[in-house]
RNA sequence: GCGCCUUUAGCUCAGCUGGUAGAGCAACUGACUCUUAAUCAGUGGGUCGCAGGUUCGAUCCCUGCAAGGCGCACCA
């Protein structure tokens, strides 16, 4: 069987056997480390002076034998770390015995630490044992994993061959926790609501269907935080959050994966201005930890995202960039003025004068807001959810941060009139094809709730790997999410199937 | 969803509008007791993404399919 193996595999499976007939476990339980290789580097003149034996283990990444004596790297969560054979320190069975490892084999070693004559802090090894045999190749050590495919479906391999990735997800890990902390710090309790919900909502997007056989009930995976965290707010919980995945049943790309995070956050008796200053203060203070700096070079730019952000009310920067005053312009009018740009229809979920308003926003304002900018009181159209704005009721208390063009962020004081959301809800219905799962259903529940009042609440929603992408400067979503969704590669097969 | 591009050894890539494939690293054999992209000498390794078509002959040209990347559009 070993025979129709690929070569490299056959000889990995060769060397497995051979450790085994010198009664060597290639698979034991456990390793005695005194420090990791970081741990080394940083209190290396106290190790050397004393002569201190120190035990490492972690992954062979690099064998250069020269005879009687070899030097290798090894790899643990501290970083690279170089270790020093020689034949006349281990022996010579032992010595042989390392020839029967791989690059990629996790081995444990013990020594003391020296420097080489040209300056390289390594380990000189007095014994060593095996820990894992790797029965398939690492990538090419100086090109590492480059095809984008592979790194994304076997990210194990990515995040041994490309070191940076790691970087990325440590920073993704910090900005949570710093986020959590901000949250804590000022009284809010984070919760868990609901993923499987017989009523999606707090948005409008297409949900994903499951069923629970239990209940022979239709289920769907949440799109939203929103309407469960609104009732807890009715409950009394007058400060929460959530951080957690949502499922969108849409379209992929560099900005979009199915299951994403979302932060979502509900403040009770503050309103959108309230809200304001705590966003660009938790977004001021999340970078600084992160970056040490508040300035972000993004392409050509570089944004600054030291407080206050700009204000920029939705209309003015309309008329702005139209060109004139487009409050009161009707649908028709508002064709026109797409037409005579050259702009297409738009093909939006929203429908009537909101989708022309909101495509001639995409289009013409938000590429425009590169330094951070919230856009302030929108028309009441693309908000079901936010509160008629206190002075105007043709908008709502609502804004949406924009950085680089991209949206971070969106925030309004909180629609708590039982009767305006009722009606909004069935808006949101009429002129829709009935079973158009992107029109927000109307939550009898969540009315129900409602009616039994919700005190007056500022609530935001932040795409948490957009941010992260923001901050690390990823250009694609995939690059902040460990595993992102790939359709199945037909050809994988395991070591047992070769085999076969 | 539409357009453009990619798919060749374990990895990174060459391959001339057609004559059944090359390099470096990795692997294997040998030399070498401070190397570090170690060096030197040698050896093996391929269903050229899959399926058809054109042709005497296809990695190369054509069609279809699959997976992926990058733009555009939509949402976060």
């Amino acid at each position: 069987m070993i025979d129709e193996l690929n070569e490299i595999l056959k000889n990995r499976r060769i060397k497995l056997e051979q450790l085994r007939a010198r009664n060597i476990n290639p698979y034991p339980y456990r390793f005695e480390r005194t420090h990791m290789s970081s741990q080394v580097v940083g209190n290396f003149d106290l190790l050397e002076a004393n002569g201190i034996a120190v035990r490492l283990a972690g992954r062979l990444m690099s064998i250069r034998s020269h005879g009687k004596t070899l030097f290798a790297h090894i790899k643990d969560s501290g970083g690279l770390i170089q270790i020093y054979l020689r034949k006349d320190d281990v022996g010579e069975e032992m010595f042989e015995i390392f020839t029967l490892f791989d690059l990629g084999d996790i081995i444990g070693v013990e020594g003391t630490v020296f420097r080489t004559k040209t300056g390289e802090i390594t380990i000189r090894v007095a014994q060593f044992e095996l820990l894992t045999k790797a029965l398939r190749p690492l990538p090419e050590k100086w090109h590492g994993l480059q095809d984008k495919e592979l790194r994304y479906r076997r990210r194990y391999i990515d995040l041994i061959a490309n070191p940076e990735v790691l970087e990325v997800f440590k920073a993704r890990t910090k900005i949570t926790n710093l986020m959590r902390q901000f949250l804590d710090e000022r009284g809010f309790l984070e919760v868990e609501t609901p993923v499987l919900q017989p009523v999606y909502g707090g948005t409008n997007a297409r949900p994903f269907e499951t069923h629970l056989n239990a209940l022979d009930l239709k289920l769907y995976l949440r799109i939203a935080d929103e309407l469960y965290l609104k009732r807890l707010v009715i409950g009394g919980i007058e400060k929460v959050y959530e951080i957690s995945k949502d499922f969108r049943n849409e379209g992929m790309d560099r900005n979009h994966n199915p299951e994403f995070t979302m932060l979502e956050f509900y403040w009770a008796y503050a309103d959108y201005n309230d809200l304001m200053k705590l966003i660009e203060e938790m977004y001021f203070r999340v970078a600084t930890l992160v970056l040490g700096t508040e300035k972000i070079i993004r392409g050509e730019n570089e944004i600054n995202l030291a407080p206050p952000f700009k204000r920029m009310p939705y209309f003015k920067a309309m008329a702005e960039s139209v060109g004139e005053d487009i409050f009161d312009a009707d649908e028709k009018q508002l064709q026109e003025i797409m037409t005579a740009r050259g702009m297409t229809l738009p093909t939006s979920r929203i429908f009537g004068r909101g989708a022309y308003l909101d495509e001639l926003c995409k289009e013409l304002v938000e590429p425009k807001l590169i330094q951070p900018t919230f856009l302030v009181d929108y028309p009441i159209e693309l908000s079901p959810l936010a509160k008629k704005h206190r002075a105007n009721p043709r908008l709502v208390e609502r804004f949406e941060l924009y950085v680089d063009g991209v949206e971070y962020g969106n925030g309004f004081s909180e629609l708590n009139d039982p009767d305006d959301q009722r009606s909004r809800f069935q808006g949101q219905q009429a002129g829709r094809k009935p079973g158009d799962l992107e029109a927000h259903p109307v939550d009898d529940d969540f009315l129900f709730a409602l009616d039994h009042g919700m005190p007056p609440t500022a609530g935001f929603g932040l795409g948490v790997d957009r941010f992260v992408m923001l901050l690390t400067g990823c250009h694609s979503i995939r690059d902040v999410i460990f595993f992102p969704i790939m359709k199945p590669e037909p050809e994988i097969q395991s070591l047992d199937k070769e085999i076969l």
